[in-house]
DNA sequence: CTGTTAGCGCGTTCAC
DNA sequence: GTGAACGCGCTAACAG
């Protein structure tokens, strides 16, 4: 018995004790396991005692690749960003996998570095994993990914930008309208030459859509529309701290920048600390993602509320609901956003 | 046709197509359509080329649940880190993302909120998955979560700290060094009175172990282990602040504070610039991780270069390395670390 | 409440 | 270079 035992462990080393030995030891068939685990009302109170028992003794964990090919359903959901090391989504992420954790479900997440050739190649990935859902960060796609996710007709979530045309389901804030609703806030301030800065927007649809809502936002205003006040940089502090420079070395009339993205606002304050320039004093700095930073520099910098935790719980709320067979579900949902008016304005 | 077409596609919603019509397709068996897949070399240029015209024709993308239920393996990674939120693994979970990508691997990520019951939940259910490897970020673990790793057979990383005895292999740096070769670096600057800020040690090895280095290091300069210099608080910007005050009232005659996770050195910074306390002319401030913050502050903040992207990189070279089979590798890894003097000490 | 039969869609193993 | 038979470990759909 020990010298079976031991080849055994030999054997099949590595691969798990199997639901048939499960059945044997609790004498029932492997169906009857298969309920105790899934569904343990649904077997006798007697069984079940034994079939937990021989679980335990085993240290058996069931095979979910097994259980999933024969049910034709997962419960892995697959979530693709722009990046993982932005700390931007951290909030996002764990929202989503908190959700997931309580009802059972798993988070596969890979990046795609906002090339949507990457996306695609991840969407395939994640389709040949069978994922039972989809959430995707961004909402620039290729054709082919949109083939790919309409065939296999996996629910998607895409987040990051309210779109009017979601693949399936979208839950996000308007950039457009927020940095339309912070350049008018700035306005109505009274600054007067309100630069904005942001990342690439080459190929980053939030990055154009916030310029949009910015120009929208002058126009409002009645500012004219400069294009010396515009300004693309890269992302992190050194971004700001470049911005700022650049800016006021080429117009030293400008009283407000705002700066669309991360932490360039906090580069760029931090510059005007090494100056001993005076914020708001001698320049007015807006950010626009509410990172927990910006309320703990000094001075505490004005930003957007964007409902980033929020945004994760819904999308993982709605997937859920999808796949759970709820109904009336809406298609887009738009969390909103805030201004919040502090100290560097 | 278009009415069976059509047909299919109502019964198979959502199910794809299968290896066996596309092989029908190219006039072929299924086994050829699963060659071409893996190793294309294996089969004629001429079946090559229909193999994959069909699969261009009818957007396959083939079931890795059944494919690993077949071959027994997996390229799905678990990983299991205590909170996913913390901006301090991102350097790290990016990295492994990037290694495993690139090398055809999936990455499954949860948390565990530091509670080894969470971890050990996260374990069976990954396991259950079948992973084919596991990263562990604590080094803390319940005896359950030991025996259903070792049993499984799984190759396993632990990271965070550097562990003597790890359940496979670790690849990390000291705590234990790190935090003594900061107190000593503070004590050869002059420094007499130098404060310990930790995040609370009760379940939280690191933590614990940076506690000892701090005692060691003092131990070291002949200073004496006072506890009113220790103290314990919550992560993030507050927690500095509150330490820094609590620490300050309790005892003027404190000339350093020495902060030992994330952000609490900065929440600390903020503080004095309020209250116009020139750092470190009132108080030095050294921190621990190495966040980008930390080098733009004003003034930039002492802290310890920590191999955050190389711990990644590392830990899933190594857990590759051994799934495809390589020799010869170590089991523990030291990454090491650095002081890095700035302005804030 | 429980068991039986028949797959799920691939890969392994052998034969050709 | 290619194919046929079989099995991976589990669950759906019945029957009792």
């Amino acid at each position: 018995m020990s010298n079976e035992a031991a080849r055994q462990r030999v054997t099949r080393k590595g691969n798990g004790v199997r639901m048939q030995e499960i059945a044997a030891l609790a004498g029932v068939s492997a169906m009857t396991v298969s309920r105790a685990l899934r569904d343990p009302d649904s077997v006798s109170s007697d069984t079940l005692g034994r079939v937990q028992a021989a679980i335990r003794d085993t240290g058996y964990v069931s095979n979910q690749l097994a259980g999933s090919l024969s049910s034709r359903r997962t419960n892995v959901v697959g979530l693709i960003l722009p990046g993982i090391q932005n700390s931007l989504y951290a909030a996002t992420v764990q929202a989503i996998s908190d959700v997931l954790r309580i009802r059972g479900y798993h988070l596969m997440i890979t990046d795609s570095g906002l090339r949507p050739r990457n996306e695609e190649e991840a969407i395939a990935a994640f389709l040949g994993q069978r994922v039972c859902g989809l959430m995707l960060h961004n909402t620039t796609h290729t054709t082919r990914a949109k083939t790919l996710i309409r065939s296999a007709g996996v629910p998607t979530i895409e987040i990051g930008n309210l779109v009017t045309q979601p693949l399936d389901m979208c839950v996000s804030y308007s950039s457009f309208a927020a940095a339309k609703a912070m350049t008018v806030h700035l306005g109505r301030l009274g600054y007067r030459r309100i630069a904005f800065v942001s990342l690439p927007r080459q190929e980053n649809d939030r990055a154009a859509e916030r310029m949009l809502g910015y120009q929208a936002g002058l126009k409002e205003l009645g500012q004219k529309d400069d294009p010396t006040l515009i300004m693309e940089t890269q992302s992190g502090f050194p971004g700001g701290q470049h911005a700022l420079i650049t800016l006021l070395e080429a117009d030293a009339t400008i009283d407000a920048i705002f700066f669309s993205a991360d932490v360039m606002a906090v580069g760029a304050l931090f510059e005007c600390q090494r100056r001993g320039w005076p914020v708001p004093g001698r320049i007015a700095i807006a950010s626009f993602d509410d990172l927990d930073l910006l309320r703990h520099v000094v001075p505490s910098i004005t930003t957007l509320r964007i409902p980033r935790q929020e945004t994760g719980r819904r999308s993982a709320e709605l997937l859920l609901g999808r796949l759970e067979g709820e109904t009336g579900q809406p298609r887009i949902v738009d969390l909103g956003f805030e201004v919040i008016q502090r100290d560097s304005t």
